[in-house]
DNA sequence: TATGGCCTGTGG
DNA sequence: CCACAGGCCATA
């Protein structure tokens, strides 16, 4: 559940749920979840309370009365479940254990999901990039990010430290919508056409956080103008949607009017 | 800057 | 059986 209006979604669903309430268990389902020890220095949370759970980027965190920060990423399959019995659900891999009962799921299948814990007080040097769609971020500023960028535009949409929140499906809608072919290299974007691309980023991100609940892994992917869609016609112009390979990943595009 | 790896599940 | 999956990281 991985881009970034799921996350947001998701980080709304997680303050809800437990913002408030005072951690009883933190355990791991799965060894993979544990494996980088994140499981068992965060079991020094139980017993704090919940503040708050926000986004940052395509991170949700957990913040504690005493400071201390869960960190918690969905990666490709990642999903809350909130129970209020004793239920496991299918694929739960972390159980977040609070008062009356709640009980907070890590739900994901692939157990790709990765968990941080930060003591209180300690120094984070993590810096997130400007979220794809904040209105401060400015064609000029963007531009700039791409400068000595050789790499294709769709990779680096996709490269959280240029900016946060695109993932696989809406880096091509928004190229769709920018008329521009995914291989262009990003230093080589003119203003005009990085204007227009930052107008299709949040155009394919408005739709989606218009309808947060959309989007479960698995479900719906219609009403995407070319991801997923080979070989449909383009909804613009008619012509075949083509699918090629960038970075081990599918990018799906017109071939008419996404022009080299 | 390219590749494989992480994991499990689904669909062809 | 194989290819592929909404992400990211470690490694050459």
């Amino acid at each position: 559940m991985p881009e970034l209006p799921e996350v947001e979604h998701a980080a709304r669903v997680a303050h809800d749920a437990v913002h408030g309430r005072v951690l009883q268990r933190i355990d791991a389902l799965h060894p993979a979840i544990a494996r980088d020890g994140a499981v068992d220095r965060a079991a020094a949370l139980v017993g704090r309370r919940v503040v708050a759970v926000r986004r940052v980027a395509k991170w949700q965190e957990f913040a504690f009365d005493d400071g201390a920060v869960l960190v918690v990423h969905f990666r490709m399959t990642g999903d809350w479940a909130v129970h209020d019995d004793a239920a496991t659900p299918r694929h739960g891999r972390l159980a977040l254990g609070f008062a009356d009962g709640r009980t907070l799921w890590l739900v994901d299948p692939r157990v790709l999901a990765r968990i941080a814990y930060h003591a209180p007080g300690a120094v984070r040097r993590d810096v997130a990039a400007p979220d794809a769609h904040d209105p401060a971020l400015t064609p000029a500023a963007l531009r700039a990010r791409f400068a000595r960028r050789r790499v294709p535009i769709k990779l680096a949409l996709l490269d959280q430290r240029l900016l946060a929140g695109l993932g696989n499906i809406y880096a091509a809608e928004a190229l769709w919508h920018a008329r521009i072919h995914p291989a262009t290299p990003a230093s080589r974007l003119s203003l005009a056409r990085v204007t227009r691309l930052l107008e299709g980023i949040r155009w394919a991100l408005g739709e989606a956080l218009a309808d947060p609940g959309r989007q479960q892994y698995g479900e719906s992917l219609d009403r995407l103008a070319v991801y997923d869609r080979e070989g449909a016609p383009c909804p613009r112009c008619g012509a075949p949607i083509r699918r090629i390979v960038q970075g081990a990943r599918s990018t799906y595009y017109c071939g008419r009017c996404q022009r080299a």
